[in-house]
DNA sequence: TAATTAATTAGAATAATTCTTGATACAATC
DNA sequence: GATTGTATCAAGAATTATTCTAATTAATTA
């Protein structure tokens, strides 16, 4: 039933991958988890102020490096635009249709791995792979 | 042969893909054509300042954008890094070393398209993609 | 509860880039 | 060659996303 008081248990229950998730964070995280459009920092922050009016930007940019540092959102850039946050973790690249404005996930083909694709140097160890595609939906 | 002045032709001759190449834009291109080590527009600026010792900051940023937008190079950007320049106009993406800093080219395996690779949604226009590889050469 | 540590806040600071305005060079025509 | 119109350049101010600083608050531990 779970209604007693958890403090008993070593690892404090609320928190993701050994990030506490403070009131805060679990806002902007469960944000992020209900719209999946993509927002910026400064979006996230405006939807967070409807739940936690006193917010401020600051708080939202650390929550949102906390979260990306422990691998519970994604950080996306398009160009020199402002960064975009995105809580689908699956190995994925964005396609930004131009006329609309809007961000979609573009998952790859099932069984396909970037060795097979790119023409790496030998003994390249990958951390990281960004792949993101500009047009338009005909 | 083609010691006549040429200015009779409608079209000027020093130009590239329509854009009138002045000195200053020549220089900021040349200088990527023999470096190709994806500089800053700072770091052009200063080997800019080389040859021109007059130039200013803004110019570069003017002839970098003009280039840019007359595909006679390309913008490669890492994250929130300062935007960088290449004048490979081959499909390539980037794979930045993160031990020694350096960004490579990387080629895609012929014969190999996006398409084979990503499931798009149907009737997508592609214009642009960009594919960045953070890790390093072990 | 007191002490320690971490998180939040507000606002100042930073840094890459863009914008503005005036000066300069270039091109086309007279 | 002089004149006019257009494109480019230069210098510095302005913008904007983001980060930093210092002070406050909340949470955890002793």
């Amino acid at each position: 039933m779970k209604t007693e008081t958890p403090h008993h248990h070593p690892e404090t229950p609320d928190e993701i991958n050994g990030l506490r998730m403070t009131r805060q964070r679990q806002e902007v995280y469960r944000l992020l988890m209900d719209e999946r459009t993509h927002p910026t920092a400064n979006e996230v922050f405006m939807r967070t102020k409807e739940a936690l009016p006193n917010v401020s930007l600051a708080t939202v940019y650390n929550c949102l490096e906390a979260l990306v540092q422990h691998n519970v959102i994604r950080q996306v850039n398009f160009d020199r635009e402002p960064s975009r946050y995105c809580s689908n973790l699956d190995e994925h690249g964005h396609f930004h249709d131009e006329t609309t404005g809007t961000i979609h996930d573009v998952k790859f083909k099932p069984g396909i791995s970037l060795a097979d694709v790119l023409d790496l140097p030998p003994n390249t160890v990958i951390k990281d792979v960004e792949i993101t595609l500009r047009g338009q939906l005909a």
